[in-house]
RNA sequence: GGGAGAAUUCCCGAGCGGCCAAAGGGGGCAGACUGUAAAUCUGUUGUCAGUGACUUCGAUGGUUCGAAUCCAUCUUCUCCCA
């Protein structure tokens, strides 16, 4: 199967502005193709992971991929999505996000020589001239045009700055920029990127009067049509510093029923007969597909070790409730509390409530486990003895467990 | 440039000067049921301390015994006219 058909197949295609030119271009390993992020946290998310993948698969097939980083396109902002402004970040947390994006990307990326690059816009973006821009770019686009794109469309009801409205216009830049300087002839991106991509082929078109190309990637939705890789206490980060690898593991290993075939299939890179296949299971089978979804993410993103670690924790956990090495935990020093402390207090410490009231509910409604033993009053006492004792593990509801260690 | 209006807790959204930690919904969390799924039902959802105290209604001052509620100034946003 070649490669554009494989990306079909995977549901990973969402729109192509010229679908016979692209596939013959990256099946035959001749594109020169950028992404861009922009920085907007100090590390990567699942959304981008997807971009990562795509960005790997493409370059594994003999493409060339640019890794943009917009340092620039940062400073603006951009609207799409978004119901309001993005609160404006300073220059040094920008550099600070570049710099982190820089470190995982080449994790994922063989950024060697001749195999991929990677810049960042900043260093073009911030020299343009004001009125240059408006006579060599602005000339060009149509805010009558502009207004109809969808990502403008959704704000018009809200409001939205000119500050923002540029942002088009500066990827549309980047775009006509990489064409000229690395002939780069595509661009992947988020479909909610679509208008802010053809942006840049138009612009290419009209200055240059060449044909480049866009194609963007479906957003990974969940059956409810909401985004997935988000949590209620935020994005699902690669960083194992901001989302362990256990909490990554478990996000997948969680996903609902009606998804799990959809991520296999946009996200790993399992053979795809082999995930038809699972596609026959039903029921508590497809548990078995949520673990391979879980296990090979993890591994994907960190490493085989900590994907292994993650798996036996989590089957430890659910399944004979054994104590695993390798699940969450803190470690206590006994001078803290020589006289011991409530469940509450120990709860906080540990982090898994984010206050005394809420572990006293959570204690009052019967969800709290300390090895297996229903915790019945919230002002139980454990001393560090209690812990020394042995495992000790808090159980909060089903799924959350954290062991304690006391030295 | 002129005029009108808005800002409430995670989000949306009620809220006569005391009975307001603030209705209702969404979301979250927990319990039951399950398959670490979904759906459903129940409870819960500012902080600390067990009938109480403390901090919260865009910001800062003021009126008042008492302010989310009234007044002034400011900030941000929306709408209308030019």
């Amino acid at each position: 199967m070649k490669l554009y058909d494989e990306l079909k197949a995977r549901g990973l295609i969402a729109q192509v502005t010229d679908e016979e030119q692209v596939s013959s271009l990256i099946n035959e390993g001749k594109a020169v193709f950028y992404i861009g992020f922009d920085p907007t946290a100090d590390s990567l998310h699942v959304g981008h992971f997807m971009t990562l993948c795509l960005m790997k698969r493409l370059q594994m097939a003999g493409n060339r991929p640019i890794a943009l980083i917009g340092g620039g396109t940062a400073m603006v902002g951009d609207p799409s999505g978004r119901t309001d402004m993005r609160s404006m970040m300073t220059t040094d947390t920008i550099s600070h996000n570049c710099e982190c994006f820089r470190k995982q990307m080449e994790r994922f990326i063989d950024f060697g020589e001749g195999k991929a690059m990677m810049v960042n816009n900043a260093d073009w973006l911030m020299k343009l001239n004001y009125i240059e821009v408006l006579r060599d770019v602005g000339a060009y686009f149509s805010v009558n045009n502009m207004l109809r794109a969808d990502c403008y469309k959704q704000r018009m009801e809200k409001g939205l700055s000119f500050l923002e409205f540029n942002y088009m216009i500066m990827q549309s830049y980047d775009f006509y920029h990489l064409f000229q300087h690395y002939g780069c002839n595509l661009q992947f991106g988020g479909n909610d990127q679509w208008s802010n991509m053809l942006g840049g082929t138009e612009l290419i078109r009209k200055k240059l009067g060449k044909d480049a190309h866009v194609m963007t990637i479906t957003l990974l939705l969940n059956s409810e049509g909401k985004k997935m890789g988000k949590t209620s206490s935020g994005a699902v980060w690669l960083d194992a510093e901001k989302t362990s690898t256990y909490d990554f593991y478990q996000y997948w290993r969680n996903v609902d029923d009606a998804d799990v075939l959809k991520c296999l299939r946009m996200l790993t890179f399992l053979p795809l007969d082999q995930i038809e296949e699972m596609d026959k299971w039903e029921g508590s089978q497809l548990n078995q597909a949520k673990d391979i979804l879980a296990y090979e993410l993890t591994k994907l993103v960190h490493g085989e070790e900590a994907s292994e670690k993650a798996r036996e924790a989590s089957r430890a956990l659910f399944g004979a409730g054994a104590v695993s090495e390798n699940m969450p935990s803190t470690t206590l020093c006994a001078c803290d509390f020589p006289d011991g402390m409530t469940i509450c207090d120990l709860m906080l410490k540990c982090g898994i409530v984010a206050s005394k009231g809420e572990a006293r509910r959570l204690v009052d409604q019967g969800g709290v486990f300390v090895n297996d033993e229903k915790v019945s009053s919230a002002t139980q006492i454990f001393t560090p003895d209690d812990v020394k004792k042995g495992n000790f593990v808090i159980k909060k509801g089903k799924k959350t467990f954290h062991k304690v260690i006391c030295e």
